[in-house]
RNA sequence: GGACGCUUAGCUCAGUUGGUAGAGCAUCUCGUUUACACCGAGGAGGUCGAAGGUUCGAGUCCUUCAGCGUCCACCA
């Protein structure tokens, strides 16, 4: 007998188990070719960031399937890593940096200083998200963790950079970005603020059209009209080319077609300016026409204006609307027209779309070597998936994947910050550049345009070469470009190590669906690519095998968790400090379907708190209840399950390990955790445990279903588990237990000599209420759950169907009188039981009979539907399959009801 | 504007190939006994968003509509 606490204390098992783990090296898994792997690459975190209920739901889940497949037998690795977070890291150092007194701090530092301090703050705050990934319980190989800007992942980037230019995938080009006059910067999309403004729309006449625009002042160099093709107004005008009067005096201009064009919006005949609106860049791509720049980066008009030249953009609307109009070309103006205008949420400075020299990937180009054909990256993307190399759970999100790919245009990898891995590129330019480059602390390649300094000769190299002078690009990559090699530079790529051939790729790649195209589409364009040229087989180029896609988790409201509305945020922390770690990962995981958005609330923790208790506490009552003998004993299931109750208990525990293992295989997390939480609850400690008070004691079924349940348990709720079984085995961790085997074909239940034991019970209850006198509706809870069920035998019969617990038998006639009766479920099986009038024969009678008629209904459907030539001769045969089976069934199930009625009929008479 | 999703008990959500609706919480009744009150037993509560269609049979498949949400794009 062992004494232990009444109610289970997180706080003191938590740590000190997670270290037992840890130092055991039981997350560390051996490469051992006998084993079969499985790897997970963590997604990683910010550096700098703190634990949110997304990352907790992503390490439950992760850490439940390396749980699993580790007692599966598997060499289970789980990466874990950080990552750098360009923008936000960058972002929020700044931020420090400017509330500390330094006001522009990239001008102020420059480049060296301010990286410094950025990795300062890096290295301070990174054990916090370090700990916090410990405190969920994650079993993850901390001896191979990484961060996205260590050294060896540096050197993967820039080969994977190189390689890609080299092959000319990678091109320096054109694009339209956001760009801040005031600020003197770019503004990427997500810090666009977007302010609704009620503004003039002109009309004017523009040789023999009539075009609209808000923006008369960016009109300048605008040489094509653009109309829809299907509409008739301008029909005969496709194509055509002429001479018209302009801003500054006669230009030629000509008209295409584009489907984008909204026929009713203004004439549905527009011009437009390709180097200051996204949506006219695209066009002058997609019809290859010049883009001449109208507005400069200071904000004011160029050359292009004529004249005008110098006016600052502000001024400049006016004036050419002054002009056309002397020149007779003003046809109207609408006042009233609302538009969106983007501005820098930083400063509030109105932003002009420019055009800069960015780094992009090239989609479409086909290089790789892939099934005996090059293929472009885009066709490769789309193929990994197509073939099921790569399998998408859950699968509607194939579509998603599909429809992005299709729309997608080459990636843009530059970006204006300094953290993160620089671009590893270098241009040649004149001694008087470097020195003016120099000179400027706040590099950054837009400068290097607007400084009009000259970028053609360029070389694609780590270290500066040794001859000329040169300047680095002083951009960094998109921080999608390094996790996009994440699964395999972790494993030491570019090296051809064992690591790499042992673990990659890796089994699944589990995270949110929101990430879907940053992420997971990146990474299998990246894996793909770097593995084919490496000259792996196809199967080992993608990533992963399967992309598992948890749901989101919001707040009681439905809402997005977000740090802007801290109010709406459970802090996963603040829960697993009040309820346990366990609670914490069990209310993530159940209810959360793939894919599928979760709401989490208090209670729901608590639930699962209580839970986490009941297995503590009937763990107790075993252990108050064995020998040290029973503890070490080894079980023999055809020998020592005596019991119908032992039996059943054993033969609803094998079910269940095969009912877990399908789900946790087909990724029903939720299922698999309710399925063991009803079995644990509802049929070993409400019912098992109930019987096993008294007489009927079997401290080794006892035991050897609790431990199974223990196993079962563990991948979901691994501390408590944990902690249990160190009571249990104290040699050996259950984090490295075997996984409960399922046996194939157990059957226990035909076994005629317990038949006999039943109708003691009913003897016994009799007895006893002839001793005590039972008044009706008493309860007799305590003398049945002692164990006499066991015991008498009054009617020899295979008894039917009823549930309700022993202890809840209820004795409502007196004395003698026995007339009516009622059913307990008894070890698995039912006995009939002569008592009080509990059950009303009539409306069990009438029940049947209603479930009799709705079966033959279905019999006779099925029946005809089986008969009927055009559905044989039709349907697949797997169908009719199906369908045969289901009627067998049915018809079955007709018998037993049949059965069942006649019996009660019998009883009631 | 485009794509995708959601709508099931008072609340939060399950419901795997179509076979006739489930759980937890809340509520009500009873009970507190030798693991557990973070407990036990039982009850009540749903025309599965609306309308059509396919089928012997639809929460499940198809069409339309309504409300909500997410992502992407962005109005010359």
């Amino acid at each position: 007998m062992i004494e232990i606490e009444k109610a289970y204390d997180p706080k003191k098992f938590e740590n000190d188990i997670y270290k037992k783990w840890e130092d055991s090296k039981a997350f560390t898994p051996e490469i051992d070719k006998s084993k079969r792997s499985y790897t997970i690459a963590m997604p990683p975190p910010n550096a700098t960031g703190t634990l949110h209920l997304g990352h907790a739901t992503m390490l439950a889940i992760e850490d439940i399937l390396i749980r699993y497949k580790r007692m599966n037998g598997f060499s289970a690795l789980w990466i874990p890593g950080t990552d750098h977070a360009a923008i936000a890291t960058q972002s929020v150092v700044e931020k420090k940096l400017q509330s500390e007194g330094i006001e522009n701090p990239r001008r102020q530092l420059g480049r060296e200083k301010l990286l410094s301090e950025i990795k300062k703050y890096v290295q301070d705050s990174k054990q916090t998200i370090r700990n916090q990934i410990r405190k969920m319980g994650s079993s993850c190989d901390w001896t191979r963790e990484k961060y996205t800007l260590d050294d060896s992942l540096n050197k993967a980037v820039n080969t994977f950079f190189k390689r890609m230019y080299e092959d000319g995938i990678i091109y320096h080009g054109d694009r339209i970005v956001n760009w801040d006059p005031k600020m003197q910067t770019t503004v990427a999309d997500d810090e666009l603020e977007y302010k609704e403004e009620t503004t003039k729309f002109y009309y004017f006449q523009y040789g023999p059209v009539v075009i609209g625009t808000a923006r008369p002042e960016t009109k300048f160099g605008d040489k094509v009209i653009v109309v829809h093709p299907d509409d008739e107004r301008y029909k005969e005008l496709h194509g055509k080319e002429f001479e018209l009067e302009w801003i500054n005096g006669p230009i030629k201009a000509k008209v295409i077609t584009d489907e984008c064009i909204d026929p009713e919006l203004g004439t549905g005949a527009m011009t437009i300016t390709p180097a200051h609106s996204h949506i006219d860049f695209e066009l002058a791509e997609k019809h290859n026409l010049e883009k001449p720049q109208i507005i400069d980066f200071n904000g004011k008009l160029t050359s292009a204006a004529a004249e005008l030249e110098g006016t600052d953009i502000a001024d400049a609307r006016d004036k050419v609307v002054e002009i056309l109009q002397k020149k007779g070309l003003l046809v109207k103006i609408d006042e009233n027209y609302k538009h969106n205008i983007a501005v820098n949420y930083r400063g509030k400075g109105i932003v002009e779309p420019q055009i800069m020299k960015q780094w992009f990937i090239d989609v479409n180009k086909k290089v790789i070597d892939w099934k005996g054909s090059k293929r472009s990256i885009k066709e490769v993307m789309q193929d990994t998936v197509k073939s099921k190399m790569i399998k998408i759970v859950p699968s509607r999100f194939e579509k998603t994947y599909f429809n992005w790919i299709d729309n997608l245009k080459d990636w843009c990898i530059s970006r204006q910050i300094w953290w993160g891995h620089q671009i590893p590129v270098w241009y040649k330019v004149s001694k008087t550049h470097k020195d003016l480059w120099q000179k400027h602390n706040e590099s950054s390649s837009y400068l290097l345009q607007s400084l009009g300094i000259m970028i053609d000769d360029v070389i694609c190299s780590e270290t500066e070469p040794t001859e000329g002078s040169w300047i680095r690009d002083p951009d960094t990559l998109d921080t999608w470009f390094s996790s996009a090699l994440w699964t395999f530079s972790t494993l030491g790529w570019p090296e051809k190590t064992k690591e790499l051939e042992y673990f990659h790729p890796t089994s699944v790649l589990e995270t949110g669906y929101d990430i879907i195209f940053f992420w997971v589409a990146r990474m299998i364009l990246a894996s793909t690519y770097c593995l084919r040229t490496d000259g792996l087989a196809e199967e080992n180029c993608v990533p992963f095998k399967d992309v598992y896609l948890h749901g989101l988790i919001r707040d009681i409201n439905g809402l997005k968790m977000s740090k802007s509305r801290p109010e709406t945020c459970i802090d996963p922390l603040e829960m697993i400090y009040k309820y346990g770690t366990d609670a914490v990962r069990l209310s993530l995981i159940v209810g959360n379907t793939p894919g599928n958005d979760m709401r989490l609330y208090e209670e729901k923790i608590a639930g699962y708190r209580n839970f986490v208790n009941k297995i503590w506490n009937a763990s107790r009552f075993a252990l108050m209840n064995v020998s040290k003998e029973d503890l070490n004993s080894e079980i023999n299931l055809k020998e020592h399950a005596k019991t119908r109750a032992d039996k059943w208990i054993i033969n609803h525990m094998n079910q269940l390990i095969k009912d877990v293992n399908g789900s946790i295989e087909k990724y029903r997390f939720s299922d698999a955790a309710t399925m063991i939480y009803d079995f644990t609850w509802g049929n070993y400690c409400d019912w098992y445990l109930e019987i096993s008070k008294g007489e009927h004691l079997n401290p080794k079924v006892l035991l050897h279903v609790l431990k199974n349940i223990l196993k079962l348990l563990h991948p979901f709720v691994p501390f408590v588990t944990e902690a249990i079984w160190s009571f249990l085995d104290q040699k050996n961790m259950l984090i490295n237990e075997e996984w409960p085997e399922y046996i194939e074909g157990v059957n226990f239940n035909s076994d005629a000599e317990e038949m006999e034991k039943i109708h003691d019970i009913i003897t016994a209850i009799r007895s006893f209420r002839a001793e005590k006198k039972v008044d009706a509706g008493k309860k007799i809870n305590a003398i049945i759950y002692g164990g006499l069920w066991t015991k008498a035998i009054e009617e020899k019969r295979e008894p039917i169907i009823r549930m309700a617990r022993l202890s809840d038998l209820q004795v409502q006639t007196e004395g003698e009188k026995v007339e009516n009766a009622f059913w307990i479920l008894a070890g698995g099986i039912s006995i009939y039981l002569p008592a009080g009038d509990m059950i009303d024969f009539e409306k069990e009678k009438s029940k049947i009979k209603k479930e009799l008629e709705n079966e033959e209904k279905i019999i006779s459907g099925l029946a005809s539907k089986l008969k009927n030539p055009g559905f044989i001769n039709n349907a697949p045969a797997d169908i009719i399959e199906k369908e045969k089976k289901i009627l067998a069934e049915k018809e079955e199930s007709l018998n037993n009801l049949k059965e069942k009625l006649e019996e009660i009929n019998n009883m009631s008479q």
